[in-house]
DNA sequence: CCGCATCCTCATGGATACTG
DNA sequence: CAGTATCCATGAGGATGCGG
């Protein structure tokens, strides 16, 4: 748990109980899907165990996550309550603060394919929440989704037969930095055609409205 | 300077440059207003000198601060970048997350009349900003202000002779948690009356549209 | 004074090994 | 699998010094 700043101001609370390294990042992981210790690790590639064990222990007791037992035995399960849900506003706004960061590109840093899941809608154009039509199309690896955008917010689904208006092929590694300098639905423009030189390849597609 | 995730992820960029204790402190008090290194060491109660020398000299490398020299003579003063200004945003969703934690009130805390112009704004109803005419009145210690929201955003100046619509009394330590759990412009209501206890005052109204 | 730099101590973070 | 225990390196915090 951080040392308390001593400071009756909101941020400075706030940071009390998510300021702390790593904490923010954990709650990146369970804001895509909640998860357990193992796929938590995985997630967070450089985190040691024993940080991960004080941070969720920090984090449940300050009410940001639960541990939740689930169906089959006693396999436990980490997931956000509805308070540390409403980090996403928060973490949306950093992931938009740091395109000048990400335009750099990956370079030697870890990518992880499922962080698009949060960083794709943090980083459209607030246009889309005003077009309840906008479809985005995303494929993951193998598995294809479709990215619905509505005013009520945005829903990731298995994706339908539409045709696509432009396709984007680009390495995993890249596409962060792409999205996050080119990217806005409201002109559906394609964003090129990267060499992919890993195993692992995304396609991003933006569908017409 | 905090040690690299080492994660292509905007969140964990962002945070290898804000991340590090006290940073997004002094952001926020140079959000208020730019200020010199006395003035930074004053409203951040708790600091050491040598963490604010580290932090200002990092932030600035980073592009998120710039030294100046004022006119007169050779006086430093530290301001925002438009890169740094630009982290209002999740800030301010920090300070709107941070309600449940702000209502148990200030207890040891200390506490600057001066957080209340980043505080006010982010925990205004977001209909304020679709109502052009919206003004509030602020008086921290003796200086009055009021704070007139339209749909570019919030400003501060002088206080005219507007009649009050509703008006609240607290205690400068205790008027964050009250606005945030209790102040929307929509409705207009008073807070009710709390008691003062210290020399140091803020009256906070709200006007009619 | 203001704007830092140095020094020292102690809490925290990180890597690895280990256990129920 | 889901964490603890251990040890070491690093960083924070406080006091103080010091040049302009």
């Amino acid at each position: 748990m951080m040392r308390s700043y001593g400071q009756y101001c909101g941020l400075a609370r706030s940071l009390e109980v998510v300021g702390d390294r790593w904490n923010l990042l954990i709650v990146r992981q369970l804001l895509i899907a909640p998860a357990r210790y193992r796929d938590l690790l995985e997630g967070l590639p450089g985190i040691a165990t024993n940080m991960l064990a004080d941070r969720l222990r920090d984090l449940e007791t300050a009410g940001v996550l639960e541990r939740r037992l689930t169906g089959e035995g006693c396999a436990v399960e980490y997931a956000l309550t509805p308070w540390g849900s409403e980090l996403r506003q928060p973490i949306e706004g950093l992931i938009r603060w740091s395109t000048p960061l990400m335009i750099r590109g990956p370079e030697a840093d870890a990518f992880r394919p499922e962080w698009l899941a949060l960083a794709v809608p943090a980083l459209l154009d607030t246009r889309v929440t005003t077009r309840p039509s906008a479809t985005i199309g995303l494929e993951i690896g193998d598995a294809p989704f479709q990215l619905r955008a509505s005013s009520s917010g945005f829903e990731i689904g298995a994706q339908d037969g539409s045709a696509l208006d432009a396709t984007v092929r680009a390495d995993p590694a890249y596409i962060l930095g792409l999205a996050a300098g080119a990217l806005t639905l409201g002109d559906a423009r394609a964003l090129g055609v990267v060499e992919v030189d890993g195993d692992e390849s995304v396609v991003l597609a933006v569908f017409a409205a």
